[in-house]
DNA sequence: ATTTATGCAAACGTTTTGCATGTGT
DNA sequence: ACACATGCAAAACGTTTGCATAAAT
């Protein structure tokens, strides 16, 4: 890991999805060339959602046409060691990846549809003291915590769907 | 999965540490053969570690030197199915597995050197009406959950290690 | 005898790597 | 010209599957 970066998110995410000379910009500071994969990679994120290597393969495609799946492995690790992705492990088997937000933060994962909402990480304090107290040990908020539960929808919608999470 | 059942966590960690004819009642009472197979890994997970299908594979070697792999992931299904195993992901690449305990439970993994805790579902409980207010999902206490941070030992031996999970 | 489990080999999906070619500076 | 990034192919990894053989009932 290299050196952190204090960027505003929204910035950020402006910047990525513009794609354009900003992200070039955000690409040369962290000493990365701006090529055309690294800025469509970074500008598919720019939407804020949280995308798989093969989603992010299969839109850049789109723009890039020659670009391949290596690429993109080789493309996020970049973008993550310059802070400017970070990569969660959303339970499904395969790593997911999204823009970089100013401030840590969790996800809470709907276990029927999938959908992901962002949690900030001050709703996690108050486990903090109990895990200490039942264990000694001291809980680790600047990593991801993935908490799976159910969207309004799909909590509405009763309980008997299976599980696609 | 199949219907449920209600061991007492110690009585199915004898069970299956002893390997002998209790493992076998619970498989068949489960509806399975009981293999040597089944019995050695049903022993394996007797002493309350979280293994990997790997390092099972591995150990009941030691009884079974014909043992394959495949038949590792299958009879930990079965297991599961039967309820008398839990498989649960501490965030390394591949699952790890577990007996079942009587009451659903979450783990504490140290991220310095890999060590597991357990942490009862209620110490989880002062979150869920965080994560409803600010999200609007309901946190699902069913499904695993795993918790980051440092054991005593690390938290006190510094910040300066590499993380290795 | 019949059902069910095993071993083997081959395939799977995701991710990583070696190496020659191509691109950005 | 040079360093760096890319495409391609091949491999790694954990896991799953098809099928003939073997073991349990």
């Amino acid at each position: 890991m290299t050196h952190q970066h204090h960027h505003s998110a929204p910035a950020l995410h402006r910047a990525a999805a513009e794609g354009g000379t900003r992200g070039a910009e955000l690409l040369r500071r962290a000493g990365c060339r701006p090529t055309p994969q690294r800025l469509e990679v970074l500008q598919a994120l720019g939407g804020g959602e949280h995308l798989t290597a093969d989603e992010l393969y299969e839109r850049v495609r789109g723009a890039v046409p020659t670009i391949n799946p290596s690429t993109v492995y080789r493309t996020l690790e970049v973008l993550e060691d310059a802070g400017l992705v970070r990569c969660a492990d959303l339970g499904a088997g395969r790593m997911h990846f999204e823009l970089a937000r100013g401030h840590r933060h969790h996800h809470v994962v709907c276990r029927v549809c999938g959908a992901v909402e962002h949690l900030h990480d001050d709703v996690l304090a108050p486990v903090a003291a109990g895990v200490t107290a039942a264990t000694g040990y001291v809980l680790d908020t600047e990593a991801e915590i993935l908490l799976p539960g159910r969207c309004p929808a799909c909590a509405d919608a009763g309980g008997t769907r299976t599980e696609t999470i």
